[in-house]
DNA sequence: GCTTTATTTGCAACATAATTGCATTAATAT
DNA sequence: ATATTAATGCAATTATGTTGCAAATAAAGC
């Protein structure tokens, strides 16, 4: 049983959404993959440099958020970060309504996916849709280092 | 007992913060304790209009922020909105830990002064600072108005 | 009130993030 | 291999936010 290798993986995932197979699709989704936090746009930017033009990378990242391929977490400074979505969202609707972390110190921001939002009381006549929660701080790994 | 007027009281409030009293912070003090919910900095910059160049108005929402006279929320767009603190913020310490709702139809922030962020557990090693929940879905005004 | 001083403002320039229209290119279906 | 449709690249534009510096002005001192 040959482990699948990423791309093909990736490619599925693509045809699986309707989208071509196009090679800052691949690229995209490669470097979000192989990262322990969300990614900021301004870092994909900088590491796809002149592989693919600015436009494309704005366009490959919303195709993506709407076919529920990967989420958008804006940090404290609003900069827009992505991360690859766990599993269960769709075009029709994301599950990501984890905790992110927003690491003062490193900047990384850490979806905690086994922290879920806690319900919440609000006055009356207000309908909850979604909650969105950034706990900010200092993440395990910078804490590790200070010592 | 005279009623102290606005002005009155944000001439105080300037003062108590070591701030000169001048038109373009007094507008902005009027425009936003006139207003139920968070002002976003596009439509105070709309409002102000040629009364003050944007350059000031961002020093002086910068200012303001840094006093604790008013904080920042940012929408799920990344759009920076600013609310009066209700109280005990101060140059050192801000205490606006509210939930802050988002309404998908009219687009406005409303502080939701009574509803505390619950604690969170998280992941082993992370050390959390602040919290930062922002609710999304149908304010009470719009939810009227649909019925 | 007039002068001094420190703060604040306005302007110009710049930086970065994001969007739009359109022609060209490339992926897939036949 | 060709046709069709989707995706990309490029140029231009908009929006948001920042910086340096000279001019204006608020507040304090006389
Ligand atoms: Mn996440
Ligand atoms: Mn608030
Ligand atoms: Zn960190
Ligand atoms: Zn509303």
């Amino acid at each position: 049983m040959a482990m699948e290798n990423n791309t093909e993986r990736f490619e599925k995932l693509l045809v699986k959404n309707g989208l071509k197979r196009t090679t800052p699709r691949l690229q995209v989704l490669e470097i979000l993959s192989g990262r322990d936090s969300a990614t900021s746009q301004p870092y994909l930017e900088q590491v796809m440099g002149k592989d693919a033009d600015r436009v494309t990378l704005y366009r490959v990242l919303q195709a993506f958020e709407e076919k529920g391929i990967i989420h958008k977490v804006l940090d404290q400074q609003g900069t827009a970060n992505y991360a690859i979505c766990s599993d269960g969202c769709s075009a029709h609707e994301h599950h990501d309504e984890h905790v992110h972390f927003n690491c003062d110190n490193c900047h990384k921001i850490y979806c905690l996916d086994t922290v879920k939002i806690p319900a919440l009381k609000v006055p009356s006549g207000f309908k909850v849709e979604h909650l969105n929660l950034i706990a900010t701080g200092i993440c395990a790994s910078c804490a590790d280092k200070v010592n």
